[in-house]
DNA sequence: GTGGTACCTGTACT
DNA sequence: AAGTACAGGTACC
């Protein structure tokens, strides 16, 4: 896998025992430090970046003692991490999530980092031909790594000084003003504000978050989850409403909306099962519901699934 | 609290 | 080939 990670374009290849990484680059303004620092630096970035302190082995058997069906997904979904992301990064582009889908999310935020993002040049002598391609999201074949252009993710100012119009034409549409609204916000209110909520309880991290332009129940509870250490928290999508009703508690399906109410009921259907953890389990979970993970899982256990969709369980609450 | 509506835009479908 | 539904919701009434 080859992409950006903060200031650095790094790659990463596993064999079955270890994983490799290597950076290949980083933004100019970094003043770079000795090789020798640096790797240390990069590991010990990617050990935080990837949660590597927290042992994932006693979540799964908790997990998969407590939920028959999560049993076999955990078996058949090993190493499923939440990812500690950058919360700025992680905020701007779940507002860009939302009434989206996933492929138009990665082109806006690759626009993004394109335009106002500062550029990553390649160190010189860097043997690309040698550099993994292994289905990164931003490399797609063997020449790619040569020609692509690597950014970083823009910073709140430049993003506050960015025109309504002109993040209109990156494809934003209507978000382009919850974008430029939530880096107003964040720039007055300071640099270290949104970090600082790491040290805060959920239901504080939650009001803080939801008081800002484009970020709703479920925008909220991803950034709590995927960028400030709220490992309890489970965001919940029409995707994670057709898990609950389909797993845990037929009775939502009578429910017409997802409304607060329900939107609590699911997260607590969750953490009854799951424990402090939930957020994580749900992670697995939802990747189970992803296409690129269902060739992974049992063939009666995607029959099942595709049967719900098909009969009318999926989406027909709306 | 809940129910309803409008909303940029690319893509899959009919 | 035009017309519509839908997608990792939110804001506003
Ligand atoms: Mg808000």
């Amino acid at each position: 896998w080859v992409g950006v990670l903060g200031p650095r374009v790094l790659e990463l290849r596993q064999t079955e025992s270890d994983c490799f990484f290597r950076c290949l680059g980083e933004v100019a303004s970094a003043e770079s430090a000795p090789a020798a620092e640096t790797v240390d630096h990069v590991r010990a970035e990617l050990v935080d970046y990837f949660q590597l302190s927290k042992p994932l082995a006693p979540m799964y058997e908790h997990w998969a003692s407590a939920d028959r069906r999560m049993n076999r997904i955990a078996a058949a979904l090993p190493g499923m991490r939440v990812l500690r992301q950058e919360p700025h990064e992680c905020l701007f582009s779940f507002i860009c999530s939302s009434n989206n889908n996933i492929g138009r999310i990665g082109g806006i935020l690759q626009s993004l980092r394109a335009r106002y993002g500062p550029r990553i040049s390649l160190y010189e002598g860097i043997d690309t031909a040698d550099a993994a391609t292994f289905g990164g999201d931003e490399i797609t074949d063997l020449q790619a790594v040569d020609d692509e252009a690597f950014f970083a993710f823009p910073s709140v100012e430049t993003l506050a000084e960015a025109s309504e119009e002109e993040l209109r034409g990156l494809g934003l549409g209507y978000r382009a003003d919850f974008i430029r609204q939530t880096a107003l916000a964040l720039r007055q209110k300071g640099d270290g504000w949104l970090c600082s909520l790491r040290e805060e309880d959920v239901d504080t991290v939650r009001e803080e978050l939801c008081a800002l332009r484009g970020v709703g129940p479920k925008v909220a509870d991803c950034v709590a989850l995927f960028s400030l250490d709220q490992v309890e928290t489970v965001p919940v999508d029409t995707h994670v409403w057709d898990i609950a009703c389909r797993e845990f508690d037929p009775s939502l399906r009578e429910c017409l909306s997802l409304t607060p109410n329900v939107y609590a009921r699911v997260g607590a259907l969750f953490r009854s099962r799951f424990g402090t953890y939930s957020g994580w389990a749900h992670q697995l979970l939802f990747a189970a519901e992803l296409p690129q993970f269902r060739s992974r899982l049992p063939a009666d256990m995607v029959e099942e699934m595709a049967e719900w969709r098909g009969g009318g369980g999926g989406g027909a609450h709306k």
